[in-house]
DNA sequence: AAATTAAATGCACAAATATGCAATAATAAA
DNA sequence: TTTATTATTGCATATTTGTGCATTTAATTT
């Protein structure tokens, strides 16, 4: 066992695979349509295999799943609690630059 | 500008802040009192610097506040509605498990 | 003032993460 | 079969993170 014990518990790494940009990019960007990784690509502007990689780590955590089609494996939002959570955290960052804002020109 | 340009969405930031056992035990700790951070330290059993740098993580979040009184600084949940995403997630990982579940004894 | 308790900070280090490049695997189209 | 497109994997690397130890700062108590 090592000295550091990181990430046993299983919720931390559910957070783990949303606190990263391109991954969030990449569920926001599926909360509407699908799209499959060559798609998203250009949009995210990381390489190829850097999108892939982002891709399985989300359907690792079952919060995304792919639909094989031809060549092609089409993406989409496997639970869509987990932008229910994007919300809710979108508020509380809003709310929390408010005070901030609010406490900073007091 | 480096190779790589991590953590710049505040949203990924905010979920880092979570992707992490010992701060989601504090939170869990937190839940139903508020603690100071001496309290902690031997429920998480790690060295009392890192529960201090647990706390400013999240403090500097908005997810917790402290309250001094003394020598003790007092914690609590700031934004209750931090508790509802720890809640989904926890749904959420529930479902997973069910279903991998299904999955490896079909 | 001195001693005590609590919290924060500087420093070093091991582990984990995101990334790009290159190569490979899988599938469809020619 | 060959070619083209798409996705995954192996490898190396820079950055970030979590951690402990030692020290410092802050506040109370004696």
């Amino acid at each position: 066992m090592s000295k550091r014990m990181r990430m046993s518990d299983s919720r931390s790494r559910f957070f783990m695979a949303l606190a990263c940009d391109q991954r969030i990019k990449i569920l926001e960007l599926l909360r509407h349509k699908e799209l499959c990784a060559c798609e998203l690509v250009p949009e995210l502007e990381i390489d190829q295999s850097v999108v892939s990689r982002h891709l399985s780590q989300l359907r690792e955590m079952g919060i995304i799943e792919g639909r094989k089609q031809g060549v092609n494996i089409y993406y989409s939002i496997a639970d869509k609690r987990v932008l229910e959570i994007l919300d809710i955290a979108k508020q509380m960052l809003q709310k929390l630059f408010e005070k901030r804002q609010q406490f900073f020109s007091a």
